[in-house]
DNA sequence: GGCTTTCTTTAGTCCTACAAATCTGACTGT
DNA sequence: ACAGTCAGATTTGTAGGACTAAAGAAAGCC
């Protein structure tokens, strides 16, 4: 029993009231929220690798919700490996080293507030190595499916534009079937990482630049490319694509902020 | 696999008998147990996807175990994008293409039986792509720290050599510190996560062929590009390495299973 | 002074009960 | 006959309690 709901002013976790607004009985994925705002104060740096997190009896009070939801979130952050549980020491935080970077939820979490104007540029870096390969592999291995999948998707693009929320579903197609054209399980699955945390920035792009640039013909280059089975026009191709897109998006940011100036 | 008997005839966890055989009340890290089995059935297909598992309590009792350490195992299967659960329908197994291969677990679950030859190509496929880039990068950004970290790792490799655990081991310092003088957390985190996997098939290496080549002078080659600040050098000095590994290791593979032919 | 033992804190496990979501199928109104 | 709606059943989700085991810290012993 014992629902103390007004010690607000402990821990890191410090005083705010319920999780979600919903009033107590309501209980809407509680354990989803919980995981989101847990994992968005580690990842944005809220909480710094090495801090323990209060007990779990004391936070699962002041959030006013059962220990067992609280563990179940903390078990899945520690999944993620940004946390690590021991009895006595208590559940601390792991260094960015041990993170599991490439997991979704965590550059979701990442890309939460702000945009990390360093992570963006290790992103396109791992971009700029990775896909020229990708579309050189696919040129060679794609199947006649892929091909008409990416066609499609390159229709719709040109039709709807990168504005609507249709054209970026084919810009995402269009790449998935890119990824999955190379039949590198590996590569499909980092592409796949690689190309959300890279969307969650298009949305910057979108917003301060207003899309200044046609990103069809980059695609369809790459595209046809592809369809004629030529792996090195393929590759630079992409390579064209990926330069355009990267001064796209550091124009964006640096509109953005002004206020980071490039830590380098 | 003598634990949990034979094959899955009945439910897909099929069996029964307690998950580790201590008497039941000692503890001793039960959910780790659990979520090492149950992702490596998951892993290695004995529950393919699409399946739904048996429910909670059911699982829950047949393994004699709590409902709670249970469901904190599942969650953080559905943290690695494994399953998904959701009420009255039960939890599912997801589709690869969802799985967050990259993840460490996934891929020591991957690599706990015999090693998938696909993935192991797959694998290098990738390394091939990224770690000649990495070793470029790291020519041009490598602090004095890490290329001492590098050559003491390399001493330590030639002194001992990689049939030993001190020699394997820096063999992995030498890579992280490669790594690491990216300065880019991407690759930082996908090279621990690749490197690691291909450890896992090392021991093979080790096991069937018996370490002919002495590796040093690869690396020793990889080394001095970077020491130097040659960037292409330290490229194609990786490709090398490369290649010589991958020749190694599917010479390795194939001496141990005839029973796979290349399913290409 | 160094080693061992006990103490105490904290996560780990277990249990029971109830709430919420959602699929199924019967029911009702048109 | 058909569609929409509602109750029932099933399964995960949440709650809150008690106890166990691990591990650091302090007390005690040699």
């Amino acid at each position: 029993m014992a629902r103390l709901s007004g010690k607000n002013t402990k821990g890191k976790l410090g005083g705010r009231g319920p999780l979600v607004d919903t009033p107590k009985g309501s209980g809407r994925r509680l354990r989803g929220a919980l995981l989101d705002y847990l994992g968005e104060q580690i990842v944005t740096g809220s909480v710094a690798p090495g801090d323990t997190l209060p007990g779990e009896v004391e936070t699962a009070e002041k959030l006013d919700i059962s220990r067992g939801a609280y563990r179940e979130a903390i078990k899945m952050l520690a999944a993620k490996g940004l946390v690590e549980s021991r009895p006595k020491t208590g559940t601390r935080v792991l260094d960015r080293a041990r993170w599991n970077l490439l997991d979704p939820a965590i550059l979701r979490w990442a890309f939460a507030g702000r945009p990390d104007a360093k992570l963006v540029r290790d992103l396109f870096e791992m971009r700029a190595v990775i896909e020229p390969e990708v579309a050189r592999l696919a040129a060679v291995r794609r199947t006649a499916e892929q091909l008409a999948a990416m066609e499609a998707a390159l229709a719709t693009m040109a039709e709807r534009g990168l504005g609507t929320e249709d054209g970026r579903d084919a810009d995402r197609a269009f790449h998935e079937n890119l990824l999955a054209a190379t039949g590198n399980q590996v590569m499909i699955a980092l592409g796949a990482s690689i190309g959300a945390a890279v969307a969650y920035t298009t949305i910057f792009k979108s917003r301060s630049a207003g899309f200044s640039r046609d990103p069809v013909p980059d695609h369809y280059k790459v595209f046809r490319a592809i369809d004629r089975q030529r792996p090195s026009a393929a590759a630079k191709a992409m390579r064209e694509l990926l330069d355009l897109a990267h001064d796209d998006t550091q124009h964006a940011l640096s509109d953005h902020a002004e206020r980071e100036p490039a830590p380098e």
